[in-house]
DNA sequence: TTGTAATTTAAGCGATTGATTGAATCATGT
DNA sequence: ACATGATTCAATCAATCGCTTAAATTACAA
């Protein structure tokens, strides 16, 4: 019952997606790929999961939907009783999810960022249909806090601004190693707490934009 | 002689290339999917380019070196005599290249945003030799611009910055029609022109974060 | 026109892809 | 011990992958 006791072979297909994926992008790993890295049989993936498909979708509804479950109830929190909430604890109710899940994942910090950073851009966006109800909820949730937030920000602006912050978290995610590697260091190597904090001034800076907090 | 009178088999392949690599990413495409598109044969690709990879180094190319170059070139023009260039300049001399490129090519503007996006994204950032001179030189460049401009911000924070501002652009670009589906067209259909000010005004604030311009 | 090089073509190479099969093995309850 | 269902296995499928070959065709200079 134990899940340190022994993984079973759907976990450790699972466990040997999530790493390959999140190193090589969703294209440009193959069954095998995955099978010979988990130590199971080819056939094993499409027993316990129908299609290479349907094992992509499971590795990224098993992250995804929890954070969006938690981007809500987080922005139901700061929200509460009707109160308007501030554009830097809307932005903070979006991006922390991703930094309690990575502790709770099995995976290495850097390789659940750019897991999840992949789930944001590869695929040209199609995301499992068991997240997209999730998604869409959360996307409307945050967009009305945000507009509420920012009453005379006009609402495709407000839009295109959300969608710059996806970009943010999407580039950070997936290129921080890169980053590392282009400048040799300088960037230094911020910790989560520090790098969610510069995530949001940026961002936080470009919403307001100037105006007034 | 002109370009217009019959287009060659290698420009065929390359201006087919192009569009099937916008619309669907650099590792889902086949040399077939190309060549049936060029209206070539398999064999042409091998023979004009050497191999799919050097095609898709060349479609890169064809783009991004114009393109880094046009971006060294504006920010000499800003910052010529020595003179320390303006937040805002510097990010206009880095996004607007793309807008000046987009007329050139033979793509339709989305085409073209969505390829340049995935030049950004794709193949987890491993971009051809031929480009990466060039490459290093302008963010050498434009880093010591930014950091001209804002000589108290500290250099890691103004790297993850301009990392940032690379993630912005490269969202933008390739998931700006994607956005417009996700909002039922309620984020509007903004010209490029426009499309760039936001971006600028959103980074610009970004990077300025509170203090005076 | 003839000779030579450049280009295009159809056919096929070995390797790998996702998926399937039926038999073997394992686990579990009676 | 036996039966039953769940799981794993090696073997194999057709399809597609990037790439190569040798012959046919074209372009062009002498």
């Amino acid at each position: 019952m134990s899940s340190s006791q022994k993984s079973s072979t759907k976990e450790k297909i699972l466990i040997a997606a999530e790493h390959l994926l999140a190193e090589h992008g969703f294209e440009a790993v193959s069954l095998r790929d995955i099978t010979n890295t988990a130590e199971v049989n080819v056939a094993a993936v499409n027993y316990h999961f129908g299609s290479k498909e349907k094992l992509f979708d499971a590795v990224q509804c098993r992250y995804i939907n929890p954070i969006n479950e938690h981007r809500l109830e987080l922005l139901g929190d700061i929200a509460e009783g009707g109160k308007t909430a501030d554009v830097r604890e809307i932005l903070d109710a979006f991006m922390r999810p991703f930094l309690s899940m990575v502790t709770q994942s099995e995976l290495k910090e850097q390789m659940f960022f750019k897991l999840m950073g992949r789930c944001i851009s590869d695929k040209h966006g199609d995301l499992p249909e068991e997240a997209l109800p999730l998604l869409e909820k959360m996307a409307q949730a945050f967009t009305e806090a945000m507009a509420k937030a920012l009453p005379e920000l006009p609402i495709d602006q407000l839009m295109w601004r959300l969608h710059y912050t996806f970009g943010v978290m999407a580039h950070t995610l997936i290129h921080a190693d890169t980053l590392r590697k282009l400048t040799n260091g300088v960037c230094g190597e911020p910790d989560m707490e520090t790098q969610l904090k510069w995530m949001i001034d940026f961002c936080h800076a470009g919403f307001i934009n100037g105006k007034s907090v």
